[in-house]
RNA sequence: GGAGAGGUUCCCGAGUGGCCAAAGGGGGCAGACUGUAAAUCUGUUGGCGAAGUCCUUCGGAGGUUCGAUCCCUCCCCUCUCCA
């Protein structure tokens, strides 16, 4: 038994929810070793919403150990795919994007994935490198690798065929397509989220039909959105994008549940699990306060994705917003040509600036009490007539929207 | 191709001539409470400088009517069963 390889596969093992399975891998990783030939590692990713969030980073850094273990990383972009639509089964097909839009697109994504992978070490890829040659005929030989009864079996079809819900033809070929991406890459590790399993099941078996080795699978627990409920995704809102400002990564952060905090602490922490395990202890115990260990997380995540001293900024301007109840030096300023008249109407302020989507929100929200004014003012004369909505010979105005939003305007002549 | 069921607001779902910008639930937003956490309770949830016999919204286009989410015609889409 060669230790170094037992010492990867645990390496490799850990939070992964599936590895199908550990011998084919131990076989790979000897091999791997012996020819000094390193593993070919897939992960795929949809080009259509550029903005990664952490629960993309849970798979990345599973990728990035492999890189760390001397394997090739290959990030495949999958541009084809993107083109035809959504297989998700929303009922709105997504538009399908330009060759121009998915360019944009991928060197979005690139950015961001290089702030976890090694861009030296790593291949980006895109599958329309090879779809795009493919036939008819080609992928009518390649559907016929797999039937109806395999198909049905993935937990989503299976539920929407039977709860009369539709499903497109095409959305079968989804699989499929990712497990040629597996063919055209010769892959022999593939990386997914658990619930990409069905599909990551499907290269294996379309790898095998191409006379290759089926891959291993590696998939990684699904991140909850910071709502605790649904899987974090764009387009639930309940996202914390990699790329976010440190102050909005931090206000997120620090929303979330207790419990919630402890999945994120395993799943997206550096910290080891028998810290984790003390940290645990001492919030049981009452030692730590679970708001310090949130704020210490929150710190961890934005000291990884911008800086030392933007995580120690945001820290403080959350203080001091939240715990001081102050205003947080961070914040949006807009410059505002002084209306005539001198009076300012704050629903048509707010929405001119984007920060709601109309007037009537912003009455509401006054209405609700969500909007607190601080106003500097040219003298002599302050008016705040809330129940108007207006504010008079304001120079500068500090709106305070909901809890987590605050806004300069400076007013000039 | 035949028979039937259905398409309502962010989602689910009620509504079958005016009281409908449309019940109820979910979700969202906000307020209270807290640790700006969760849970809970409460309010709110198309737009318009707030006001109206206003504008947009009940799959689409027409029609009947003083008036249509509701009735009629045609069309589109989804589902079920049969072929």
């Amino acid at each position: 038994m060669n230790m170094d390889i037992e010492r990867d596969i645990e390496i490799i093992k850990r939070g992964a929810v599936d590895l199908v399975n550990e011998n084919e891998l131990r076989n790979k990783l000897t091999k791997a070793k012996a020819n000094k030939k390193p593993l070919r590692v897939k992960l795929g990713l949809d080009p259509t919403a550029p903005d990664l969030h952490l629960g993309h980073t849970v798979v990345l850094q599973k990728l990035k150990q492999f890189q760390e273990l001397g394997h090739t990383a290959i990030f495949l972009i999958g541009d084809f795919t993107g083109m035809i639509g959504d297989p998700t089964g929303r009922i709105e097909t997504r538009p399908a994007l330009t060759k121009e839009e998915l360019l944009v697109n991928a060197e979005t994504y690139k950015k961001q994935v290089f702030k976890i992978l090694d861009p030296e070490k790593t291949e980006v890829r895109f599958n329309s490198e090879w779809f795009e040659a493919m036939n008819a005929a080609d992928m009518i030989r390649l559907c016929a690798q797999y039937t109806m009864a395999r198909m049905m079996e993935r937990e989503d079809f299976r539920n929407r065929y039977q709860s009369n819900q539709s499903i497109s033809i095409h959305e079968f070929l989804y699989p499929l397509v990712q497990g040629y991406d597996s063919v055209a890459l010769n892959a022999d590790v593939e990386l997914g989220g658990h619930d990409q399993i069905f599909n990551l099941f499907v290269g294996r078996d379309i790898q095998r039909s191409y006379g290759q080795e089926s891959q291993v699978l590696v998939t990684v627990p699904l991140l909850e959105g910071t709502d605790g409920i649904n899987k974090m995704s764009k387009s639930y809102g309940n996202y914390v994008g990699i790329d976010e400002p440190p102050d909005i990564m931090f206000g997120k952060l620090m929303s979330i549940s207790d419990e919630l905090m402890l999945k994120y602490y395993e799943l997206l922490s550096d910290i080891s699990l028998e810290e984790l395990n003390e940290l645990k202890k001492d919030i049981n115990s009452g030692n730590v306060h679970p708001m310090d260990a949130k704020m210490s997380f929150a710190h961890e995540i934005i000291k990884r994705f911008h800086s030392q001293e933007a995580a120690s900024k945001a820290e403080i301007d959350w203080k001091k917003a939240h715990r001081e109840r102050g205003i947080p030096e961070e914040r949006p300023r807009f410059q505002v040509q002084r209306p005539s008249g001198g009076s300012v109407w704050i629903p048509g302020l707010l929405k001119d600036h984007g920060i709601l989507s109309s007037t009537s929100e912003g009455r509401r929200l006054i209405d609700d009490g969500a909007i607190s004014i601080t106003v500097i003012s040219t003298e002599p004369l302050v008016k705040l007539k809330e129940e108007s909505c207006y504010v008079e010979n304001a120079k500068e105005l500090t709106i305070k929207v909901g809890k987590k939003k605050f806004l300069t305007f400076d007013f000039i002549d």
